[in-house]
DNA sequence: AATAATAAAAATTTTGAAATTTTCTTGATC
DNA sequence: GATCAAGAAAATTTCAAAATTTTTATTATT
């Protein structure tokens, strides 16, 4: 298998963010370069880039690891995660346009078509590549307006990490729970719409709190 | 000159955050190998490094470049490490115990014993040094009770890209402006201590608002 | 049996050079 | 004079191997 350093750097975040690369695993240049069919410091590079995302720990000497998973760190993340898109949602309906409410819209109406199949699947597994791009993009799409590009990056990081920490933590992903998940989307977008701020910001906390 | 590379990333870190190397300013590995008498790889790695910090700007194939500092980016990172402050500040109120409120005290007391020395000096200069790692010490105390290690992370890596953009920014540093430091760092601890979460975010806001 | 010292193995970091890509320079064309 | 293309120069990325450091395994000592 031979392919070029920003498709082993996808690849390994693709892996890294559904535990096939399982939280704590070592992750040592030396054998992932065989895979790869690249050398060993191109795959230090890349994992020093992932690094810069938070997918990965760096140590000094001490090489990679793909970041611990505890119910601490979950509570840490999520916690970090509600308040960077509470604000970046507030932010956004002070400063966003009906451009953003437009796309907005477009982004959920995307989302909720996914899960509306998910909800009525047997098997929820083929769609979830689909699903978590479609909530990465509606929640993005949330923020989008804030007019804080660091923000924005930041909560970027925070979501894959956010990601990272829950698959694998296997929950029942059953209709009753992609039914609640549609209402919770949902809810946010009634109040970022109505441009209520509060009630965006419970909507939020609501949507996520079930990981504290 | 040859020196290790945890001091070639402190030297360079330094260098960033004093505006030795200016904003924009592209960073050859090349260049800066002859310099600090290391191979080109190195230079890159740590560069990668500090790219992670946020203190220089990567891109494939095009490589490194020392932060940019504009109005825009100089308001945004205030934005963001008000955000950050107050959220830690308050958790810390809430949090913290008597060891915090004595730490707090003492980074206080330390900050303000060179604060005064400063404000009777006729050039800060030889000062800067050691007032930044005071002030660092004070905010980063402020917030270490918080209980989120993402958001100490986080504030620890804003500080010193809001050093960056706001050194080089000649603006008078004389007698007034540390007697405003004073008595806004002084603010910022009577409402820490009093526990009184409002008064500590706008305390907060107060400093720093003269950069927005 | 537990600890410490030593030796072997493995992993990480550094290096210098080759390969690739981007940027700059020069000259031709419109 | 401006635009574009080709070639040259410079910079970035990749590589494989050497040097260093950490980790593991072995042996000796208490």
């Amino acid at each position: 298998m031979r392919v070029e350093t920003p498709e082993i750097f996808d690849d390994l975040q693709r892996k890294l963010m559904t535990a096939e690369l399982r939280p704590g695993e070592k992750l040592k240049p030396s054998e992932l370069q065989g895979f790869y069919g690249c050398s060993a410091n191109t795959v230090r590079d890349v994992l020093l880039r992932l690094s810069k995302v938070g997918l990965v720990e760096f140590e000094m000497q001490r090489g990679f690891r793909v970041r611990a998973s505890t119910p601490a760190r979950r509570h840490d993340v999520t916690k970090f995660r509600i308040l960077l898109e509470q604000e970046g949602a507030r932010l956004s309906m002070l400063n966003g346009g009906v451009e953003w409410e437009a796309q907005l819209s477009a982004a959920h109406h995307k989302l909720s078509h996914i899960e509306s199949q998910i909800a009525r699947a047997d098997d929820v597994t083929p769609f979830l590549g689909l699903w978590s791009d479609a909530e990465l993009e509606f929640h993005e799409t949330l923020i989008s307006s804030c007019g804080s590009p660091i923000l924005r990056e930041t909560y970027g990081d925070i979501y894959v990490q956010f990601r990272q920490q829950m698959v694998g933590l296997e929950r029942d992903f059953g209709t009753s729970y992609f039914h609640s998940i549609i209402d919770e989307h949902q809810a946010i977008l009634n109040a970022a719409l109505a441009r209520d701020v509060e009630g965006c910001k419970t909507a939020i906390y609501d949507h996520l709190k079930r990981n504290l």
